[in-house]
DNA sequence: CGGGCGATTGAATCGCATCAAGCTATGTGG
DNA sequence: CCACATAGCTTGATGCGATTCAATCGCCCG
């Protein structure tokens, strides 16, 4: 009833695993649409997709490489809202306006749908307005539970997690490739860059991970797993 | 195109007022539903309306009073996603299964509807889809603001912007009264009781707002805003 | 091989959390 | 009607974790 048992800490806590950095896979969303094809198209490293205030003409699935999407504050921060992986939709904000920009990672490979189009289908089949409505509540479902991570986490929480969601998104084969840089991340996670090298420093010294190279790391899952645990 | 130029402080700054604190104002969502009617119910102050996992029966729209909606950690963390004040819906987490815990923070009117007939009628009609869809946009939104907010603000910053929402929220005639506890607060912003407290104390100290009691407060919004823009 | 960007590491600082009293309303029972 | 209890709020002292500032390292690419 009451919330008087709330309690805060800066300790490290079970956060949950939360969904994957912005996990939008698809489906076979448009798979019954036979007239909705994406075009293919190419960005390059940095190269920005589309702007925030834009108007929304297109939506976008990744095929390789990856993508951010963010929105900076007048004195220069940046919160980035979310990755965007091989399989994953994005720039489907409902409204005619872009929220957020994006911009390419990697050099990245993308699909892009007509918005017009996707929205005339969905006034029309009732199916394909409640699938962009799931898609939408998945969306919704990461930012809460990315809020939760940047609210209640602390930077060792925050970056195991993370690291942990972007894994398992990439098909974590052992070890993997981390697409982006550590200001990516800190701008993802609400830190600093230097926090999460540290941090990572940390995990590895922790024996929660192994690094190749600041980019690819393996994952010890288990030990990782204990140190946010407990 | 390149990030480079994202900085990052403690600094107080602009954070763009982010979008009232859940607002789900429902416009005419179910007007043109002549057979959904709400059914009045009302609940006392720290009464549970819907628990997280439970099965998602019912849809709420508040009308009178105030409810949040949060998370619990493990450990006993506690992070409010939304607060719903009279006018909003709220417990239309698409999908079986209720994603949050939702209490009356004082005694609090609702009408309820069944979540069911919503979902049928929008698997018919592709209007209604179409609503819900924008509905969940909303909410998303707002996610995606309080994320920001959580990922780059100081204190100062998050309790400004937040009692500004608020108060417009209520339809701030000069001043209004807070209907949630510091802790509430605290946990909707991710800080402690003491610090949301400090900190209202130190925005009427530079002259921001004015106190009578605890709860009511009255805003210089243009003194606030200074204070957070430079 | 050298330039440069990204990552790491170190030291000092700061903002918020934590721990700990008091304070102030509100309400209750004698 | 007042003493007392209690819940919520305020304020103070202290500590810690993340930021900030500042080198330095190392890898990649020309």
């Amino acid at each position: 009833m009451a919330p008087d048992t709330a309690r805060q800490s800066t300790r490290p806590a079970h956060l949950g695993i939360p969904s994957p950095a912005a996990g939008l896979h698809a489906g076979g969303l448009f798979a019954n649409c036979p007239d909705l094809i994406g075009s293919p198209s190419v960005f390059a490293r940095d190269e920005e997709i589309f702007g925030e205030g834009e108007e929304a003409e297109f939506v976008y699935k990744v095929v390789s490489g990856a993508v951010r999407t963010y929105k900076i504050l007048s004195d220069g921060r940046r919160q980035i809202t979310g990755f965007h992986l091989p399989g994953d939709l994005f720039g489907f904000d409902p409204g005619e306006i872009h929220r957020h920009t994006a911009e390419a990672v990697s050099d990245t490979k993308v699909l892009t749908f007509k918005r017009r189009q996707i929205e005339r289908a969905a006034t029309q089949k009732a199916e394909v307005a409640c699938q962009l409505w799931d898609l939408t509540a998945r969306t919704l479902r990461h930012a809460q539970d990315h809020m939760l991570m940047l609210g209640r986490g602390s930077a060792l929480e925050r970056v195991a997690a993370f690291l942990m969601a972007v894994g398992e998104r990439l098909g974590d084969a052992g070890s993997f490739d981390l697409p982006m840089t550590r200001r990516d991340i800190a701008d993802y996670l609400g830190l600093t860059l230097e926090t999460v090298s540290r941090t990572i420093s940390q995990l590895e010294g922790e024996g929660a991970l192994l690094r190749a190279g600041a980019r690819q790391v393996t994952l010890r899952r288990t030990r990782m797993r204990r140190l946010i645990d407990a």
